[in-house]
DNA sequence: GTGTGACTAATAGTCCGTC
DNA sequence: AGACGGACTATTAGTCACA
């Protein structure tokens, strides 16, 4: 049958989406707050799950990981 | 050959969605504020890209309109 | 290299209206 | 039904020193 929705918050998938993009690319979170232009602890911040982020930072991280948007959200 | 990406800012991706899928299913601004929980007026301001809007925020606007969050931030 | 508390500036989001 | 404005409060954005 099909499976148990589950239900995680919408900013725990996406902190989730974050932490495992970047550790794929190898980089530290300084390395990719420099490439998304936000500050250092702000990346640790949002893999926390500490900020309700915005669309627009959403939109940055994803293009400083090289994703569409929607993958950020997506749960895998 | 592959389309040119056209790189419509993602704020204005979502205010687009969310705006078809509320014709779509025949609701008012109004109505949609209800089934959301946030405020009349907030709609109207998302839909014409005069907010920035939280993670949290598309995740109760999606659960309102009976889609996955990242249908609203997908081009179509 | 990352977690955390404290902090200010900016803005998300509400609520009252009018057109 | 929806655009738009002003005033307001709550929360995020963004930075820093230090563990």
């Amino acid at each position: 049958m099909a499976r148990k929705p589950k239900e995680t918050p919408l900013v725990e998938v996406f902190a989730q989406n974050v932490r495992r993009l970047r550790m794929e690319r190898g980089l530290s979170q300084e390395a990719l707050a420099e490439l998304a232009g936000v500050h250092r602890t702000y990346i640790g911040m949002l893999e926390r799950c500490e900020k309700n982020v915005t669309i627009y930072n959403i939109e940055r991280l994803a293009a400083a990981l090289g994703v569409a948007p929607p993958v950020l959200l997506t749960s895998r």
